[in-house]
DNA sequence: CCGGACTCCTGGTTGC
DNA sequence: TGCAACCAGGAGTCCG
């Protein structure tokens, strides 16, 4: 599952070979992987091809690419199992490749660029550039425009989020998650850092304190910044590739899939629920339910 | 505003 | 061994 590393990843890697690149040709081979395109793949085929493209940008988990012209962009999400593959141009393309750009980059030379996605939860889209809300001269695709800023974003303002957290009438994990609150956080660094805050992830937002959500956003960074220093230690500058759970960062992980495993901390096992049809992995002694007031759950 | 159900999807794993 | 059922879940939409 993707989450902010590895789209970072994706990101960075992608800027030697797209940024000043021509787009020359392009062929959509499964159709499903433009479901967010608005218009059929001739359109999206038609509107990329023959573009010049700049340096990607990322909020998030949605990454995009603008135009030379800075009026629109291609904007991707990797969804469940996206990846984006650096090939030559005439290597053989994978099994579950769903879209195929070649293009020329002055430095670089020409290079193919692979959207490779298994389950089709990710897509490929072009979508126009809108100013965003709270930064004077900076776009977004509008399509993005609802997605929060990430905590790893200098423009990310704390003090926002945690106001707005303690508005809501909801449970922390489900807050963690909600993209429009605060964005890049998925079900495995959500696990992450509530296991490493101590919060447990039904915590209702109102009856966590301040001290408390200002060291769960730390952790949040904390969780983050090491999975960025791992993905980019072991990234091949040749080959873009995410692989989520199963690949670079699943070693330190210390709560997610390691239900019946000792807790790093207490010894206690791990346990896994089913929470919002996905798996919360956390340690029922380090992380309790806390009411206003006092201590319990 | 909130949450739950549903949808999209298929390789790998499990169970009979 | 064969095959069906099940599982993983990001994000949008709809509905109560």
């Amino acid at each position: 599952m993707p989450e902010l590393p590895e789209v970072e990843v994706v990101r960075s890697g992608l800027i030697p070979a797209v940024t000043g690149a021509t787009v020359w040709r392009v062929e959509v081979l499964d159709e499903r992987s433009l479901r967010r395109h608005p218009g059929p793949s001739e359109d999206f085929v038609d509107r990329l091809t023959g573009v010049s493209l700049v340096a990607p940008s990322r909020r998030g988990k949605y990454l995009w690419v603008p135009f030379a012209d800075a009026e629109e962009a291609l904007v991707v999400h990797l969804g469940m199992s996206g990846q984006v593959l650096l090939r030559d141009v005439d290597a053989p393309v994978a099994k579950l490749t769903r879209i195929v750009m070649w293009m020329d980059q002055p430095a670089h030379g020409p290079v193919r660029v692979d959207f490779v996605d298994q389950r089709i939860f990710g897509s490929m889209a072009i979508d126009r550039l809108v100013p965003t809300s709270d930064v004077a001269g900076e776009r977004i695709p509008a399509s993005v425009a609802h997605i929060a800023r990430d905590p790893m974003d200098p423009h990310f303002d704390d003090r926002q989020f945690f106001d707005r957290l303690a508005r809501r009438d909801t449970t922390i994990k489900r807050a963690l998650l909600d993209q429009t609150l605060v964005s890049g956080i998925g079900n495995i660094y959500a696990d992450e850092a509530l296991w490493a805050a101590r919060v447990h992830y039904d915590q209702p937002t109102r009856a966590l304190s301040r001290p408390r959500a200002r060291a769960l956003l730390a952790e949040v960074r904390e969780v983050l910044g090491k999975a960025l220093a791992e993905g980019g230690t072991s990234f091949d500058a040749q080959y873009v590739n995410v692989n989520g759970a199963s690949g670079y960062f699943a070693h330190s992980l210390n709560a997610y899939g390691r239900q019946g495993e000792p807790c790093p901390r207490c010894g206690r096992p791990i346990v896994r629920e089913v929470f919002m049809n996905r798996g919360s992995h956390f340690c029922p002694t380090c992380q309790r339910v806390r009411v206003a007031g006092g201590a319990r759950g």
